[in-house]
DNA sequence: TAGATTGTTAATCGATTAACAATC
DNA sequence: TAGATTGTTAATCGATTAACAATC
């Protein structure tokens, strides 16, 4: 799905980073905050910032810049972080326990709620709280009360057979934390945490410098 | 550092994604693919695979399309994967451990060879066989021998401190799973992992579909 | 040979930057 | 008021797509 919100996605991707800083900010208890300082700490030119802000619909005032309180608003609002939402994880190995222990999910008005995994080994136990349930029990509960939201974190052979099951059961929104491509119905989202192209940058800097 | 080798960082990008696919036939030993059958399994358009391809020198054939074994050399050097890396792990948590444990380095030719950190509670202790070291010993062992690349995964509050720390003791490229914008010389490149970005899309996309 | 497929050049599109007018 | 800062419009830049020539 090519997910026509307004935002570019450029733009809605360097929005986390605002959102941080504001909030840093905010708990400083800082009033206003002005493009070139949000310029400085997120590491882009301030008329970007300025050009980013455009599409939150926030407004600045000359001589002060954003309010901080405003400007979390408008981000939160922005990105789609202002209404609560739930998230399955699929998948009961390391990644997920890590996932479920590590990330903010909280912060961005994001629950976890379930594990699902087909490794019978993993029933009926536990991860961070949340219970691991089959693809049956899975498909119950969504029946009754779906979550639109998943990570898959299962080893990428069994990454598109997980992700058909997801979708069949009604999930619209998927991060693939494996290395495979994951083909998908076209109402549905696949974004990929794709750290393999992060190495890759990496690697070619260091190259290109011989290193 | 914007680190000038002479393919867009967009093209880079994919390229981890056309090895991938470009493996897993070889593996079963076909000897010829086509842009289209690329284009098809990374989800992009053929355009773009021959575009991308020209980045890295590999010719292909009409009719036949491109050699496997030299597409999967083209990219790997292209890359950087070429060459054999070691990697520092900065922070001793549940992060650092996951990705140790489950990240295949060795497919990217790189090797964790040793995990820094400060807290006390960790020195001497091993971390997928890597030994868990002091910032004075890590010192030491850049001195003799440095390691260029490093993976930072402290909690957020140290980050800059930390990375100070990797960058003054010589390290020149920097992994960063915080959430937090590092300042960094710049003869030093940083990669954010950046997966609040990911959130961010999938949050906003189920949004603009009021889910 | 004809046809499939690459590789290259030009056109389009989108995102960033620059210039400057508006405003408090 | 003057000056700092936003917001908008135009220019630039880079990446993708389209068109088509080259090649086996």
């Amino acid at each position: 799905m090519k997910c026509d919100g307004e935002i570019p996605e450029a733009t809605l991707r360097r929005y986390p980073k605002y959102l941080a800083f504001a909030r840093a900010l905010a708990e400083q208890e800082w009033d206003y905050v002005t493009s070139a300082d949000i310029a400085r700490a997120c590491d882009v030119t301030e008329m970007l910032i300025r050009k980013d802000m455009t599409f939150t619909g926030v407004t600045g005032r000359p001589h002060l810049g954003y309010p901080i309180l405003g400007l979390i608003a408008a981000l939160t609002e922005a990105i789609g972080w202002d209404r609560p939402r739930r998230l399955v994880i699929a998948g009961a190995g390391k990644v997920s326990e890590t996932l479920a222990d590590v990330f903010p999910f909280a912060r961005y008005n994001v629950t976890p709620t379930l594990v699902v995994s087909e490794d019978p080994a993993f029933l009926g136990k536990e991860i961070h709280g949340m219970p691991v349930v089959s693809p049956e029990e899975f498909r119950r509960r969504q029946q009754e009360d779906p979550v639109s939201l998943a990570v898959l974190t299962t080893g990428g052979s069994r990454a598109q057979h997980v992700s058909d099951d997801l979708v069949e059961h009604g999930v619209k929104a998927i991060w693939n934390f494996t290395d495979t491509s994951l083909t998908v119905p076209s109402d549905v989202v696949v974004v990929d945490a794709a750290i393999s192209s992060d190495l890759a940058v990496l690697s070619r800097c260091l190259t290109a410098r011989s290193l």
